[in-house]
Formats: structure tokens, C-alpha cells, sequence
DNA sequence: AGCACGCCGACT
DNA sequence: GTCGGCGTGCTC
């Protein structure tokens, strides 16, 4: 006898005890598990319901040693998905588990749910009085009740009861997993028969209800009409409807209904024909579109060449063809301007996807997606694994942007799944950024992505005239204002001229933290080693951290010294708000930040007011650097360059560059001139000059050689091993043990990988929420064999200090 | 991750 | 003499 059997890995394990178990498939009757279904099955000793994932389905005749799967669910990932699983495990060192959460919604899987089960023990008369055994034989009789279920029937001292049960071992909780199929169904009713023997029927049924008629009448009128309508219309329940239902007058129709809070206002207005920059960008672009192999094209143009216009353009000749797309854009920039600029004529067959939808409106979008109804997905990161199963193309906007690295569980960085997707598809993989990653242009310069290039700015409008001015020159002369004088005369010019100006700076807050200039002592947060941010909400001071979020009074006195000279130091948006509302009483300013777009939709709401000219000045941290199109700004201010010069941080230049490009890009995009002012302390920076000019390839040239020369990516990949607990002994001990681990594998069995450990230092920020946290930055080449070592290190590591401390890799992290 | 098994302190 | 703390180890 041969029994089916299938290796599953269990969705709940840690990475480190991730790996497969057989289980037998009993019910031979039913439809067998396929490789990708999800399945549930009894795990551990209580033998609790677990869900799992099966890798393979075979046959084996020896199955005493094995259990039997409970069930298996409707779900069932596809071979693409499973290989991006394993693709997701393999890269960033997660489970399975995490990786299928992260490959498909959350709402796809089984909801757990607990319930109470009688066991098989036989009843012994003197352990249950009389009350015990009423519950006992409920839970017997309804199969498996949930606590709900029993708190309604016998109130809430139930509780005691079943704990008393479950002492005794006549009850146990069962973690049932219910195959939640999460999808909305709406009710239409409507007459299977012809309108005009409405009145015959009504007769013969003998119904004279005045409300029932009106049904009738209504449905003989209008046809198939939904729940809704004819509860708003005609005021009736479904309860009234339900008897004509039983009678035959009416059938009801139930059909999944789509929950989508964007209601796709497409744009349709035609767009003015392609200029000769922009056509030969296309057409360049679409050379790699047939080739019937997997393809990457880097689009670089300049702020404001109309690179959008050319990616809406490759997206409507790949839908054409009947192939579908996803879209990717940073998070900042997903407002429904972006998504109607793209929707063009799709309309319907357009879905948004990202990670602020309700489980609902996700759910939804991605079932429409599978049953084959979008030709184009736009979203944020998560939308890269949107489940096509004809896709011709991946664009990713902005592709610079630290967004499209997942920072969280699987650390996943899009382009590489994008990668992986495209090869699995043979389609196309377009970038786009006027400020490319260096990775990316290295990869384009070295000819594994063809290069596009776009130099003219659509609407031939020059670059903004860019002016970087010295504080130290004002600091020199007593001026302590934020808005420098060369600044200053550049703006109330332009709102002498009613035009508007960007204001960019790189700090939430109002003030950087509070110290004492007599002791030196700083306003710290108790529960993360960081100094305190200043914020004033409704003219009340108050102290905030910006990692955990804990809030406190601004003391009067230095609590160190008793001091009274206690004073704010540095300056963030909120400070900059009131400094130019008091210079600029005349003008409006709006101030956008994390602190004023918490609201969902408002951020969109005051682009488009300030697009409409609602303000003067729109002043805000990176979010007003991103790809907006303000056509009546003519200055843009970089209020302190200096901020992103000097982070610890390899990339500190490439970012710098990047912001300060965008920044000024934001200039004179319409047929007005433009200005840009940089306030700094370091004029002669190269990446500020660089960025002045707008000159990319000059700036690449002098970075990437920096690269090389020192080894940094694209010449190496970063790794960072962070190790964190609440326990300061415990990091510690991990500490020693990884780097000793480390050590003793780079000198044996692994002795052919090549890497270079530092540390271990603290992070950053040591203390975050009560929790300690060291790390190692390892320079490596990222291949099987590192990671084979790095995995076997973490696997050790946590096997052995298991809950103490976690310990985590970040292959290429956005921050050092 | 869960959960059982197993070995030491504060209670009836 | 027991209840219960959580350290250790296993899960097909």
C-alpha cells in the first residue's frame, strides 16, 4: 500500500529551525495537495494546528512515523510564487513563513482560531459536579466550540469551568485554522420571470403586502437591482424580501464585489505629442521589448525631461500587446494625481496596491489581479509581487529611492525581485530616476542594463539658475536668521512677483533637543539613548522622541545644574515655520512633514492647494522633493545643505547629491525661469557644486571611482549583523559569540569566502525602547557561499541564545 | 515560535 | 510535602 505524502515547512517556525516534515495525506476521496498548497497539520506534541506550505507531494509505503495533514485550504501558491519564497529566503535569511506573508496577503492565509475540544479521557464521576458536566457534553455536542460561543451560552465565570476541564484533561484547546476566503459578496435580486406577469404572479401567490408589491413592481421596473437599492430606495430588509424568495418571485444572485477606494478617475485628456527627445527615448526602449529574453533599461533624464510621459507611453505599447504591467513608485508619491496620470484610459483595469489599504481593499485589488481583470498595477514596494500571470513589464519610478528597500523581515531590495520576476517572465524591467543609484548606473555603464538617456527638459525651459551661498559669510556678519541673506532678497522678490518658492529642510520638529551650556547636559528619552526633539502643538511646548514616540514637559531649570541658560539648539520645520511667518507676515506659509500628513489624504490635499496657489511658501522636509510638479514655483531654498553631508554613511555624498538635484529641480519647470539657493557651511563640496550643475555623469565619474578605490558598493556588498535584547549581559555574550564563530568558520570550513568584519560597535542609537542594540558591518561579496556562512552563523547563534536576543542580516541596508 | 519536560524557591 | 518559576530542547 502506498500512501501519498507531502514535505511541507510549517509557516510559524523561526528561520532557524526553518526546514521540511512529511506528513500522509488520509482522505484519499478527496482532491490531493498540490506543491504550493496550504496546509494545515497537527504540529508539536498537543499535536496544535498549524498552517504549512508544500514543497513536494510524493509517495512512500512506509508512513508509521508519520502524521496526517488536518486539511488543506484553497489557497495555493503558483510556481512563481514559490520561487520567489525561496528566492526571499535564500537572499535575506527569513523563513518560509515570512516569506510567503510577504509574497502573498495576509488575508489569503487561514485565520487561527482557539477552540475547546473534549478529549479522549474516560469520565471519572467524582471529578465533575453537575455544572462541569453541562459544558462538558456543549462542547461535545457543537464539535469544538469557540470561547465565544460558550461565554454567550453560560456566561463569563465559563471560564473557570473550562480551566478546571482543561486541569483535569477532559478539555483541550485546539488552534483551529479556518480557511478565511476574506471575499465580499453583494446580493442582487431580480425576476425570473417577464415583467409584464408581475401582476398574475402576485395574484396567484396571493401576496397583497403593500411592501412586497413594491418590491415586485420595482425589480419588473429596474431589473436586477442590489440590496442596497432597494433598502435606500424603497425602505424594505432583506427579512421582507426572503418570502418571495421561497415563493419563487424572486431569485437572488450573490457576486463578489470589489472594495476600491480608488474609483480610478482616469485621465483622458489628450497629452500633446512626444517631443523628438522624448520619441527617441521610446524608441530606444522599445528595442529591448521583444527580445523574448528577460531585459533591464536604466531611463535617466533630467528633472523635467517628461520622463513620466515616456513611461506612460511603454506602458500603453506593452498593454497593447496584451501583456500587463506594475508600476512602482516610492511611497511619497502615490497620491491619485500619480495614479490618474498613469491610469490614461485603463480606468477599470488599473489597481493600487499599498500597504496603508485596508485588508479588504488589498484583498480585492489582488483578487482582481489573479482573475485576470488589471492590465496595470501601480503601487508602492509590496506591489512587486502583484500575482500577473502575463507580465510584460516592470517600471520602477524614482528607482534611487531608500524606499524600495524593505527595512523590515525579509529586508528584500525590489529591484531584485523585480530581477527575479522579469527573468521568470522574459519581460522588461524599466528604471527611472534623474539621479540614478550608483549600483544602477555601474550596471548600466558595464552593459547589464541598457542606457537611456534624456538631456533636454520637456518644456525647454532652462535649469534654474543655481546660487550656493556660505552661512558662515551671514553667521560672520551676525545674521543668526535661517533664511541667509541671498536667500532672503530672492525671495521677496519672487513674492513681489506672486510667485511661489519650495523651502527644504532636513529636520522634523522645532527645535534639535534642549541643552545646558553650563553642565553640557542634554534632554534625553528614558527609553532610547537619543536626545528629546522639541515640538510645540497648539502653542504647548512639549519634548518628543522620534524613535518611540514618548513625550515629556520642557523642564524650566537644567535638571543637571539648576541652570536657567537651558537653551534649544539647531532648528527643525516647525521652527522654520514661525521664523518665516514673523519675517514674512504677508505671505502664507504651509509646512508639510511626517507631523502635519498623518492624516490619511492630506498630504495629497496640500500639494493640491498649493499647486492651486493656496500658499507662497510650501516648506517641508524630503516629501516636497519628490517628482511634484509645481508649475507657478519659480524659487526653491535649500535652508542647510550640510545635514546629509556628513552621516556616517558611505553614501553620504550620493544622497546629498541626489536630494540637493531633485531639490532644485522642483524650479522652474513651467515656461518661467527658475532659481535655486543652497545655504551651506561647506560651498566648496563637490557633490553641492555637482549638484548645482545638475551634472550627473560628472558627479558619478568622481564617486564611483571613490568607490572603487576604497571598496564600497557597487564594488562589494555591505552586510549588517545586528544583534539586539533587553538584556545588556546577554548582547554582550552574543557579541563575543558571533565574532568567535565568525573567526573559527572564516579559518575552516569556510575559509574560501572572502570578507571583512568590523566591529562590533553599538548602534547608532544603543538603547531604542528599552532594548540594546550592537552591530557588525561585514564588506563581502554577496554569493552562495557567504551567505551559506552568514546563515550558518545566524542559525547557531540563535538556536543557542533563542529568545533573548534576536539577531538579524541586512544584506545592502539603506542606513550604516 | 509554541509547548512539554525538568529542576529549584515560597507556600499549605 | 506541593505549586509554579522559567531554562532547555523538540517538533515529521
Amino acid at each position: 500500500m502506498v500512501y501519498p505524502v507531502v514535505s511541507v515547512y510549517i509557516l510559524s517556525m523561526p528561520s532557524h529551525h526553518d526546514r521540511v516534515y512529511d506528513y500522509y495525506v488520509p482522505f484519499l476521496t478527496e482532491e490531493l495537495p498540490e506543491r504550493g498548497s496550504i496546509v494545515t497539520v497537527p504540529f508539536g506534541g498537543g499535536n496544535r494546528h498549524v498552517s504549512a506550505l508544500v514543497d513536494k507531494l510524493y509517495e512512500k509505503d512506509e508512513i508509521e512515523k508519520l502524521k496526517p495533514i488536518v486539511s488543506h485550504t484553497n489557497i495555493k501558491l503558483n510556481e512563481e510564487e514559490i520561487g520567489l519564497c525561496f528566492f526571499l529566503k535564500e537572499y535575506t535569511f527569513c523563513s518560509i513563513g515570512d516569506a510567503v506573508r510577504t509574497v502573498i496577503p495576509h488575508s489569503f492565509l487561514a485565520k487561527t482560531t482557539q477552540v475547546y475540544c473534549i478529549t479522549d479521557k474516560e469520565i471519572v464521576k467524582e471529578d465533575m459536579n453537575f455544572k462541569a458536566l453541562i459544558v462538558y457534553s456543549y462542547i461535545r455536542e457543537k464539535k469544538n466550540p469557540t470561547f465565544a460561543m460558550l461565554k454567550r451560552e453560560y456566561g463569563s465565570e465559563v471560564s473557570e469551568m473550562l480551566e478546571a476541564l482543561i486541569r483535569l484533561g477532559y478539555v483541550k484547546i485546539q488552534t483551529d485554522v479556518s480557511s478565511s476566503s476574506n471575499i465580499k459578496h453583494i446580493s442582487y435580486y431580480s425576476l425570473p420571470f417577464a415583467p409584464h406577469l408581475v401582476e398574475q404572479k402576485l395574484e396567484k401567490a396571493k401576496l397583497r403586502s403593500e411592501n412586497q408589491r413594491k418590491i415586485m413592481a420595482y425589480l419588473a421596473e429596474h431589473g436586477k437591482t442590489s440590496e442596497r437599492v432597494l433598502r435606500d430606495e424603497l425602505s424594505v430588509l432583506p427579512r421582507q424580501i426572503k418570502p418571495l424568495i421561497e415563493r419563487g418571485l424572486v431569485v437572488q444572485i450573490k457576486e463578489e464585489c470589489y472594495r476600491n477606494p480608488y474609483h480610478s478617475a482616469g485621465n483622458t485628456e489628450s497629452l500633446p505629442p512626444l517631443n523628438q527627445c522624448q520619441e527617441n527615448a521610446l524608441s530606444e526602449i522599445l528595442l529591448h521589448l521583444h527580445t523574448g529574453k528577460p531585459e533591464a533599461v536604466l531611463l535617466h533624464g533630467i528633472t523635467g525631461s517628461g520622463k513620466t510621459r515616456v513611461i506612460k507611453e511603454t506602458i500603453d505599447r506593452v498593454i497593447a500587446e496584451g501583456k500587463q504591467v506594475i508600476l512602482l513608485v516610492p511611497e511619497i508619491s502615490l497620491t491619485p494625481q500619480t495614479v490618474a496620470a498613469f491610469c490614461g484610459h485603463y480606468h477599470e483595469r488599473v489597481a493600487v496596491l499599498h500597504s496603508s489599504l485596508s485588508a479588504g481593499e488589498k484583498h480585492d485589488a489582488w483578487r482582481r489581479i489573479q482573475n485576470g481583470e488589471i492590465d496595470l498595477c501601480i503601487g508602492t514596494r509590496s506591489a512587486i509581487f502583484a500575482p500577473f500571470s502575463r507580465l510584460g513589464m516592470i517600471v520602477i519610478d524614482e528607482e534611487h529611492e531608500h524606499t524600495y528597500k524593505s527595512d523590515q523581515n525579509p529586508r528584500y531590495h525590489t529591484i531584485d525581485v523585480a530581477r527575479y520576476r522579469v527573468s521568470y517572465h522574459n519581460a522588461l524591467l524599466l528604471l527611472s530616476s534623474a539621479t540614478p543609484s550608483l549600483e544602477s548606473y555601474y550596471k548600466a555603464k558595464n552593459g547589464s542594463y541598457h542606457l537611456v538617456e534624456m538631456k533636454k527638459r520637456a518644456t525647454g525651459a532652462p535649469l534654474p539658475e543655481t546660487i550656493i551661498t556660505d552661512l558662515r559669510a551671514d553667521t560672520a556678519m551676525g545674521n543668526t536668521s535661517l533664511v541667509g541673506s541671498i536667500l532672503k532678497n530672492a525671495l521677496t522678490e519672487n513674492l513681489s512677483h506672486c510667485e511661489q518658492s519650495v523651502f527644504f529642510i532636513n529636520r522634523r520638529g522645532y527645535h534639535n533637543f534642549l541643552h545646558c551650556p553650563m553642565c553640557g547636559y542634554v534632554v534625553t528619552c528614558p527609553h532610547c539613548s537619543v536626545s528629546l526633539t522639541h515640538h510645540v502643538k497648539n502653542r504647548q511646548g512639549s519634548l518628543v522622541c522620534h524613535y518611540c514616540g514618548y513625550t515629556q514637559n520642557i523642564p524650566p531649570i537644567c535638571p543637571e545644574c539648576g541652570s536657567n541658560a537651558f537653551a534649544f539648539v539647531g532648528f527643525g520645520t516647525q521652527f522654520a515655520e514661525e521664523n518665516l511667518e514673523q519675517e514674512y507676515p504677508d505671505s502664507r506659509v504651509m509646512r508639510m512633514d511626517a507631523d502635519t500628513t498623518a492624516q490619511k489624504f492630506s498630504y495629497d490635499a496640500m500639494l493640491s492647494d498649493f499647486r492651486m496657489g493656496k500658499a507662497d511658501i510650501l516648506l517641508g522636509t524630503q516629501m516636497v522633493t519628490k517628482g511634484h510638479d509645481f508649475p507657478n514655483v519659480t524659487l526653491v531654498g535649500v535652508l542647510l545643505a550640510d545635514t546629509t553631508l556628513y552621516l556616517n554613511d558611505y553614501r553620504a555624498n550620493e544622497r546629498t547629491f541626489q536630494l540637493v538635484t531633485q531639490v532644485i529641480g522642483r524650479a522652474g519647470r513651467s515656461s518661467k525661469h527658475g532659481r535655486a539657493v543652497i545655504q551651506t557651511y561647506n560651498p566648496d563640496h563637490p557633490s553641492l557644486l555637482l549638484a548645482a550643475t545638475q551634472d550627473y555623469s560628472a558627479f558619478y565619474e568622481d564617486e564611483i571611482s571613490i568607490r572603487r578605490s576604497f571598496v564600497f558598493p557597487p564594488f562589494c556588498d555591505m552586510a549588517l549583523i545586528g544583534i539586539a535584547s533587553r538584556d545588556e549581559i546577554f548582547l554582550q555574550k552574543t557579541v563575543v559569540e558571533i565574532e568567535k564563530k565568525l573567526s573559527h568558520y572564516l579559518q575552516n570550513e569556510f575559509n574560501d569566502v572572502k570578507l571583512v568584519v568590523f566591529g562590533p560597535f553599538e548602534a547608532p542609537v544603543y538603547k531604542v525602547k528599552e532594548t540594546y542594540r550592537m552591530r557588525f558591518v561585514v564588506k563581502c561579496k554577496s554569493n552562495k557561499r557567504t551567505r551559506a556562512l552568514f546563515r550558518t552563523v545566524l542559525n547557531e547563534t540563535m538556536s543557542k541564545f533563542g529568545k533573548r536576543v534576536t539577531v538579524a542580516i541586512d544584506i545592502n541596508p539603506n542606513s550604516l
